[in-house]
DNA sequence: CCTGTCACG
DNA sequence: GACGTACGTGACAGGG
């Protein structure tokens, strides 16, 4: 039947439905494979609901279910920062999106989507469609952005209150009818999808200025009249600005579909489709229902044994058995192994490469297990040995499949979005595969399972994690490569010894995802992983393959001066000291300094040494020449051994750049760790030490950005202890410092010296830091008695602090953890241990919940990032705890710096709403010396 | 492999 | 009552 007059057409919203499915039902998996399927079953829940309740004179004939696709709209090209708040999809729900286009078919229900436009656009377009056939429509949403749609035959549906909306129940939403609606939410905006509009004129007062002026234009055009000097203001100030939110509200009603309203017509659905999709998710109450009413047999649906219990017991599962495992040699095998890999729809995968630095390695081997015991590894690039470790450069071990047919046959799996793929520390295989045009997609990551649960208890590589939770030792890879001087490469391993070891590791990759990844709801720490843990794997490892650009001739000028100066500074040493020694050993300083010239405060420390630290050196250069001059030499020596001759190894010789590798699971807080170079401690303090960073240059034609949090962690302070004053200070911008010694010591900011002020710096840090007398008297080198004076005046005068660290060492004495904002987890095994752990125990209680909230919050920013700025010519190079350092080219550094800045500024929202405003500033240059 | 030292936030 | 203490990291050199 061709859609016209008497037609009625049914439009739902799919990612409504899939939102209110996922937010209404607990996270629940498939019984037996531990797939998340909590939003697919209420999906088809609500979807049986709806089509039951389709009978009567308003029942549909035409109906089709519209979903969004791609994050990426026309919107965007207008409006860079349109839904940029938004929160990301949570990382469980994004392989079950697939699953619910599946059930709609299912159903026999037409399923439309379109690349570049929003669900509304379509809904938009197909309600101009049918009206102009003469027919009805009814939208099933509660979206107010899909009001402006209604009146003339289109009524909108509440399914949840089932409520019809008409043109007076728009009256009743917007103070408009429909007509006038876009010109309403072009001045009142909208926060969710972050369309300005103009600021101060909510709904209730954009409503009364359109129903005086007739329209928008005409509102715009005579705003000189407006009476309201407040509005009239804003209205003419923000002209452009509600001109573009009127464009981003208005839907499109003429997208470009490639489907008719013919082609939407109601089919009743297939008993045998439908019951089957049903029985394959396992969904055994619903498919009884819908059996009984099509008059049908129920399928049987096999209670399957549970792999992936919800329960904290080890599955049953057969014992681990590196004989068992397969090696894959040719291409029908490995087809099997995809067939099995689509059937589960999820698999444990791992890589073996020739080294550690993904930039470097090459790929040797690819394991996968789909089912505890069941694991396979594909040889593809073991070389060809005469069995007494000589091996020829070019010859390939036999046995092996392809590398270029293999990774041909496995992309489609590793990039299918409905199959998931489990890694251990999925970040280097990611990687490893991106540099052979893979790009994996999505994954889970048992490390960073482990870590958002664990973090503080124990270690996160998968030894341990074998050890704990499957009591097993893995095959040592030692075993394999040796050590030391005579270790080889991974492609040098015996094709039969390599099998047992990379499939054991997919095999315990996978069981450690059966055994923990249900546990992270049991200790409430789900949306830590799917928020902070997950979503930085892609973003991260786009950082470190970008790397960034180093100039080895300026690292290597350098160098060659700090050795002349170290070589000047040695000579007065020893001529100092009447000796020759070596300056580097503090074991030799310590005996020159304290034995031979008897220099005062030499301490020996637990090992018998005496101690040479800075400070200890700093006391003593009053006393003599020589300690300053070990300073000045250990300063040189650092940076030329640490910096300027280190870094030049690490420039990777085909790209040119730096490629630093962050772990993110290192530091207990949330932070993350730099390695290999470490760039998170390049020099900064110090003059010299601050023109290592000329090393760190932008490519041709292009400018560094950093941007930094300014001052976050005592922000974070004082909205978590509630500290008014601080508060206070941060929401008027003042000098945070200084306003603390002013308060503190009752001078007048105007009156404020350096030193006043300095004092005030230390004493806020410490307080993040787990204040002690001792601590802080040590740091400003004041008696102790003084420094404990300055403590107790500052807990007098912020109350709120001492509130917070009783609390928080109480919360750890009795949990054994401390929480951030954001819901991370910090373990505190040792809080109740007696002795000088203790101390260190409740110190790192207080300052993890401070230190790792601004860790929280630079995540999100930086998950949130790419999508910020991909459509600007900038890329996010390197994370140093507080600060972005991008990369972009020249003309669209103040572009860049204001939607970045936008998105580290608003990174709390909207999970916290913070009661300081967080502040970033930007600096922009040709190196990084010039950016910070 | 451990310890001391020092670079960063 | 004494003891030892600022929080979180990683890299390098020396020394067993």
């Amino acid at each position: 039947m061709g859609f016209g007059k008497g037609c009625h057409l049914h439009l739902i919203d799919g990612s409504a439905f899939i939102f209110r499915a996922y937010h209404a039902l607990p996270p629940l998996t498939r019984k037996s494979d531990g797939v998340p399927i909590g939003a697919v079953s209420g999906f088809c829940n609500m979807l049986h609901r709806y089509v039951e309740g389709n009978t009567g004179p308003d029942a549909p004939t035409h109906v089709a279910v519209i979903f969004d696709k791609g994050s990426h709209t026309f919107r965007n090209d207008m409006y860079d920062l349109y839904k940029a708040n938004r929160e990301a999809m949570p990382e469980d729900l994004r392989p079950q999106i697939p699953l619910t286009r599946r059930a709609t078919e299912a159903f026999n229900v037409a399923c439309k989507e379109l690349e570049g436009y929003e669900a509304d656009d379509i809904i938009a377009t197909l309600s101009c469609q049918a009206r102009a056939a003469g027919g009805r429509v009814t939208i099933i949403s509660s979206d107010k952005d899909l009001m402006q749609l209604v009146g003339d035959g289109v009524e909108m549906l509440d399914a949840m209150k089932n409520l019809r909306i008409d043109r007076d129940g728009v009256f009743e939403k917007f103070g408009v009818y429909p007509d006038r609606v876009v010109d309403v939410q072009a001045l009142a905006g909208d926060s969710v999808d972050n369309v300005p509009g103009a600021p101060g004129i909510g709904i209730k007062t954009a409503a009364l200025l359109i129903n005086e002026y007739g329209d928008l234009e005409t509102l715009l055009d005579r705003a000189e009249e407006v009476k309201q000097p407040k509005r009239r203001q804003t209205l003419v100030e923000n002209r452009a600005q509600i001109e573009l939110s009127k464009r981003l509200v208005q839907l499109d009603c003429e997208t470009p579909l490639d489907f008719t309203l013919d082609d939407l017509e109601v089919k009743a659905p297939e008993a045998e489709v439908l019951l089957g999709f049903l029985a394959e998710m396992e969904f055994r109450t619903l498919s009884k229902r819908i059996s009984d009413s099509l008059g049908v047999e129920a399928p049987e649906i096999p209670e399957a044994p549970a792999t992936a219990p919800d329960l904290p017991d080890a599955p049953e599962a057969p014992a681990i058995d590196p004989e068992a495992y397969e090696c894959v040699a040719d291409m029908a095998a490995l087809e099997v192994w995809i067939a099995r890999i689509r059937e589960r729809g999820y698999v444990a995968v791992d890589t073996e490469t020739t080294g550690l630095n993904e930039m470097t390695a090459d790929l040797v081997g690819i394991s996968l297990a789909c089912e505890a015991g069941q694991a396979c590894y594909i040889p593809l690039a073991h070389r060809a040995g005469d069995g007494e470790g000589l091996f020829s450069d070019d010859a390939l071990a036999a046995g092996q499949l392809p590398l270029n047919a293999v990774l041909d046959a496995l992309k489609p799996v590793l990039e299918d979005d409905a199959v998931l793929k489990i890694g251990q520390n999925m970040k280097y295989d990611a990687k490893i595969f991106a540099r052979y045009g893979v790009q994996v997609a999505p994954i889970d990551d048992t490390m960073l399972i482990s870590y958002a649960q664990h973090a503080g208890e124990h270690g996160h590589g998968m030894d341990a994690l074998a050890e704990r939770y499957l009591s097993h030792t893995p095959i040592p890879i030692k075993s394999l490569l040796g050590s030391g001087k005579s270790m080889i490469t991974f492609d040098k391993v015996k094709i039969a010894d390599a099998v047992k070891y990379a499939a054991e590791d997919a095999d315990i990759t996978l069981r450690l995802w059966q055994v923990m990844k249900p546990q992270l709801h049991l200790r409430k720490v789900t949306t830590v992983y799917e928020t902070l843990e997950r979503p930085l794997v892609p973003v991260l490892a786009r950082m470190e393959m970008a790397g960034i650009k180093v100039d080895r001739n300026t690292l290597s000028r350098m160098s060659n001066a700090f050795s002349q100066t170290m070589a000047r500074l040695e000579a007065e040493i020893h001529e100092l000291a009447g000796e020759t020694f070596n300056v580097g050993s503090p074991k030799q300083l310590g005996e020159i300094l304290f034995d031979k010239m008897s220099l005062p405060g030499g301490k020996r420390g637990k090992t018998g040494a005496y101690g040479t630290g800075a400070d200890v050196l700093e006391d003593l250069a009053t006393e003599h020449e020589l300690p300053r001059r070990i300073l000045d030499w250990r300063q040189v020596s650092k940076l030329k051994s640490t910096y300027t001759d280190a870094l030049q190894e690490h420039i990777n010789p085909e790209t040119g750049r730096v490629h630093t590798s962050y772990s993110i699971a290192g530091a207990n807080t949330g932070r993350l760790a730099s390695t290999d170079p470490n760039l998170q401690n390049i020099p900064v303090r110090t003059e010299e030490g601050r023109r290592i960073r000329e090393a760190f240059v932008a490519d041709s034609g292009k400018v560094l950005l950093s941007l930094d949090y300014s001052q976050i962690e005592l922000r974070i302070l004082a909205h978590i202890a509630g500290i008014e004053a601080l508060k206070e200070a941060f929401r008027d911008g003042q000098d945070i410092h200084a306003a603390t010694a002013s308060e503190m010591f009752n001078v007048p900011m105007a009156e404020m010296t350096p030193d006043v002020r300095r004092q005030a710096k230390a004493i806020n840090f410490g307080v993040i830091y787990g204040i002690s007398g001792f601590g802080l008297a040590r740091n400003l080198r004041i008696p102790r008695a003084e420094a404990q004076g300055f403590i107790d005046r500052y807990f007098e005068r912020f109350p709120g602090i001492r509130e917070y660290m009783d609390d928080t060492v109480a919360f750890a004495k009795e949990h054994g953890f401390v929480q951030t904002l954001f819901g991370r987890r910090i373990n505190t095994p040792e809080i109740n241990a007696k002795g000088p752990h203790a101390g260190f125990a409740r110190r790192a209680a207080i300052n993890a919940p401070i230190q790792g909230t601004a860790a929280d919050v630079i995540r999100r920013a930086m998950i949130r990032m790419d999508d910020a700025i991909a459509h600007l010519p900038a890329r996010m190079l390197l994370q140093v705890h507080d600060e972005l350092l991008f990369e972009v080219d020249q003309g669209a550094e103040d572009a860049v710096i204001k939607v970045a800045r936008e998105v580290m500024e608003g990174a709390a929202d909207p999970a916290v709403k913070l009661a300081v405003p967080l502040v970033v500033d930007a600096g922009k240059g040709a190196n990084w010396a010039e950016a910070h």
